[in-house]
DNA sequence: GTCTATATGGTGATAGAC
DNA sequence: GTCTATCACCATATAGAC
């Protein structure tokens, strides 16, 4: 449907920041133009409406997300391993697509956009079906590790929506301008995924 | 500062519904006020401005968080048996106060609400302040358990986040309305608890 | 205390020059 | 493709009647 051609990717970038820092209402044409260096002008000739827009970013979002967790599906090791493997994909792809997915993460949130037409309501209907194909993702690997007898007595689809949400939640804390360095991405991303998937209570 | 009087509360559910519904800057004081069956003037005698108001929703949201927390911090059992008692209570008031720490949630996403008064720069400061001080009760909590040889070799400050992650990320598929009996509330707070606490992994 | 009416400013979107 | 100019609309907040 939308490609993303450079001119789309500038104004995406843009808009990703803005409606990160300022939540989409709140988020202006203008000021999404100005952090171009533009006047809206530009923004209203590659997208039709703000919404459209706001689409656009969480569409990439996903995209980018799905292409950092699709190779760690196929990494060595048992199902466990890599469900671990697709767990640490997905936090460092958060961190370094900081923007974009706070704008997925506010796209789950918003229940109302407003009047949407008939084309937006549909792609809106696209965009909540890839969010649950990509938890899918995670319940299914959860599921083939619990056959494998690698889980624990766990209720599968509570229990990976508590670890996405766990994973998820450092969308809020990390400062990526604080310290982005590789480094302490793969450190963060490790934690996160050593706790959720060991527990915090010691093993005998 | 501000006192929930009865006829504040009255505005503060209406004003929490909505701004979980539609969020802050898409709430108008007047769907406030219709949700009521009153007009904006009801809602202007009692609150000066929006920002004021939903800092009151967030404020009367951190209160009923830390009600619910405080007494499980002196339930019997050892350090980690109390921090998994107060991930419960935590949980469980995640539950039943569904749109006022919807609220506080979106506080917390929300970077900039515009200009404020240094009067209301002060209130923000403090709201951010009071949830650094419930995430304290729980980091204080954990390393309790660590210095009890309870906890497992963990970061505690990254697996207290991840934990309050996971529990908070409940207030996204939560539904209030489909399943609200209070026996399937404990029943998604102890499955949580249970995951985070013992992890994904199975137990040798 | 609650209402109606209104002032004021900003935002999404469009039209048309260059 | 990008800009300026402009319209129509809606929201915050205020003033004043009841």
């Amino acid at each position: 449907m939308s490609e993303f051609t450079p001119a789309r990717l500038e104004i995406l970038h843009a808009a990703a920041e803005c409606f990160m820092e300022q939540g989409f209402h709140a988020t202006s044409i203008d000021v999404v133009a100005r952090r171009m260096g533009a006047t809206k002008g530009r923004v209203y000739h590659h997208y039709p409406s703000k919404v459209d827009l706001f689409f656009d970013v969480h569409r990439l979002g996903m995209d980018l997300l799905f292409s950092a967790v699709e190779p760690a599906r196929h990494a060595p090791g048992d199902a466990l391993e890599v469900l671990a493997a697709m767990m640490k994909a997905h936090a460092l792809a958060m961190f370094e697509h900081h923007a974009f997915e706070s704008v997925v993460v506010q796209g789950v949130q918003l229940h109302r956009f407003g009047a949407l037409t008939p084309r937006q309501h549909q792609e809106l209907e696209a965009l909540i079906a890839t969010r649950d194909q990509f938890e899918a993702l995670f319940k299914e690997q959860a599921s083939a590790a619990r056959r494998a007898k690698l889980l624990a007595n766990v209720d599968v689809s509570i229990a990976v929506k508590t670890l996405l949400g766990g994973l998820q939640w450092s969308l809020i804390w990390y400062r990526p301008e604080i310290d982005d360095s590789a480094k302490n991405r793969e450190r963060l991303a490790e934690a996160m995924v050593r706790t959720l998937l060991l527990g915090l209570a010691a093993r005998a």
